[in-house]
RNA sequence: CGGGGCGUAGCGCAGCCCGGUUAGCGCGCCUGUUUUGGGAGCAGGAUGUCGGAGGUUCAAAUCCUCUCGCCCCGACCA
């Protein structure tokens, strides 16, 4: 991976093509990290703010974290979750009542010390996450075990002071959901963390077209503050590793540390049970590291905020009002199909122009209508994730619609299968400690191994590899084997990898 | 915090080493014209506190000192 500076590298390829129109999209190949920059600002999908490690999400990135939204809001609420909002601040000394979390999150905020031009007498965090401020209302709310369970998400904005930064992936403030439920039984609440991490993994796999893994983190790597941690694990294009979704048993930690009980049926008192999940802006980030190309951005029709452009090809005023209006048509029958479907008819650009502009915003799919294709009653449409000239297709005007229809959900399954195609292709199964060590020095991917071996050990191997266990699957095979750190037998199996 | 890089027009850069008239180039922008099925051509035109502060000098984008900021890579993390 080079270090080489953004102005440097679109400089050098300039000379290279002797090329001066808008930039170019750094080739993944020569350096990933700077292809993805260039496609998240060329995109513009976000840009830097005047503050260090934030960002601004521009109309087109935010667009897409809309479209997520709205999909998982209605699957909480599908499964009986309601949202509601906590505040930003949090009083110091609540942010200092579960150890653990003390201690996993104290570094990385920040604090507020004065307010109307006056030394507050408690400070205030800014939220890194809103276990506590949350447990301090449940603690009111809850008294009966009527009152259970509680199932609020809230869809909010926390901040962490991060050392280093990236775009979409990891900024000091971040937009994200979080959500706390609180339960009467151990059960209960690994019920309801299961049930959200299910409801993350069919999320990535239906709507944003990538496989995860699903799992549970080792202790190390584990939320600070809870009994245990599942996850979603996606892998990049660089097969590097992206945890793209959390989900929490809090056991009865932030109960105890909040006083929270309630009485049984049998009028016993009892802690309260509690989970917390979430997932962030760092899926549009993940979107982006799996699907796109050096063309630019792909998005899967599901979240694609526009599905559909269409450009009308024309040389005159005559020519544009005919294409313009057959182009309105097809607006309309897609509509009708719920399709969302852009027309592109301003005269400033030629079509050459947009066929690069939106490939680079990674619309699904785009129509051509020029005046050939109304002399024969056509339409041409040339897909996103097969930007190749040949790989376009004529459809007849009558059916374009429904061909259109069918294209793009053609397109999610394909961007899907090929990156779950990519991924299996990048994971190994991996018998000792040496191949985990050459796997993780020449980038080759995810290493599947049995493991047997304590955080020291785990510690150990990051030192050595950079490598972390990313999850524990919960697929496992069930056979025993030897743990590649300890040779110790087992049947425990995890994932290996390098990861954001 | 360590390493690297950058700050000159809206964007991307050159100029700096070796100080010297009106600080250049491309894209974009404006006007006109011909164009329009994979990033159009021609002709005109507008645009700059050279990141900031001090200093050296007859003269500073250029040399010196200090300073601010951002980006990239690494250590921490969703």
């Amino acid at each position: 991976m080079g270090s080489t500076p953004a102005g440097r590298t679109v400089s050098q390829k300039r000379l290279e093509h002797g090329d001066f129109m808008a930039e170019r999209i750094t080739k993944r190949a020569d350096d990933y990290a700077q292809w993805y920059l260039d496609v998240v600002l060329q995109a513009q999908l976000a840009d830097y703010a005047p503050v260090k490690g934030c960002m601004i999400i521009r109309p087109n990135g935010y667009a897409i974290w809309e479209n997520i939204q709205k999909a998982l809001d209605g699957m909480f609420k599908d499964t009986g979750h309601v949202n509601a909002y906590f505040p930003l601040f949090i009083p110091e000394s609540f942010m200092m009542k579960e150890k653990e979390h003390v201690e996993g999150f104290s570094p990385e905020c920040a604090v507020v010390t004065h307010g109307g031009g006056k030394k507050l007498e408690e400070n205030l965090y800014v939220r890194p996450t809103s276990e506590t401020i949350i447990w301090s209302m449940y603690k009111k709310w809850i008294h009966s075990y009527r009152d259970l369970p509680i199932l609020i998400n809230q869809w909010a904005n926390v901040v962490r002071w991060e050392m280093r930064t990236r775009l979409f992936l990891r900024t000091t403030e971040f937009l994200w959901q979080e959500g706390h439920t609180a339960h009467a039984t151990y059960e209960e609440a690994e019920q309801e963390a299961l049930k959200i991490l299910e409801i993350y993994r069919h999320f990535a796999e239906d709507y944003m077209a990538i496989p995860v893994f699903h799992g549970k983190k080792t202790e190390s790597e584990k939320f600070a503050g809870a009994l245990h941690t599942y996850c979603i694990e996606a892998m990049m294009q660089d097969k590097k590793a992206l945890q793209a979704g959390t989900s929490h048993n809090l056991g009865q930690n932030f109960a105890k540390a909040f006083e929270v009980q309630f009485q049984d049926e049998k009028s016993d008192l009892q802690y309260v049970w509690a989970t917390s999940w979430g997932v962030s802006t760092r899926l549009v980030g993940a979107l982006i590291m799996a699907h796109s190309d050096d063309n630019g951005l792909v998005l899967p029709p599901k979240l694609a905020p526009t599905q559909v452009v269409i450009v009308p090809i024309f040389k005159d005023v005559d020519e544009k009002t005919q294409t313009v209006e057959a182009a309105q048509k097809l607006k309309a029958a897609l509509s009708a199909e719920s399709v969302r479907v852009h027309i592109d008819d301003r005269d400033q650009y030629r079509p050459g122009w947009k066929f690069n502009e939106w490939e680079l915003k990674g619309i699904p799919v785009r129509v051509e209508i020029g005046p050939k294709d109304l002399a024969a009653g056509n339409v041409v449409c040339a897909r996103r994730d097969k930007p190749d000239r040949s790989e376009k297709v004529t459809m007849a005007m009558g059916g374009a619609a429904s061909g259109i229809v069918k294209l793009l959900a053609d397109i999610q399954k394909n961007l899907y299968d090929r990156a779950k195609l990519f991924r299996d292709a990048n994971i190994f199964d991996v018998e000792n400690y040496d191949r985990l060590k050459e796997l993780m020095e020449k980038e080759e991917g995810f290493a599947r191994c049995f493991w047997a071996g304590s955080s020291e050990d785990e510690a150990r191997i990051k030192d050595e590899t950079k490598a972390t266990i990313r999850c524990i699957p919960v697929d496992q095979s069930g056979t025993e084997g030897v743990c590649i750190f300890t040779g110790k037998k087992t049947t425990t199996q995890v994932l290996f990898a390098k990861a954001y």
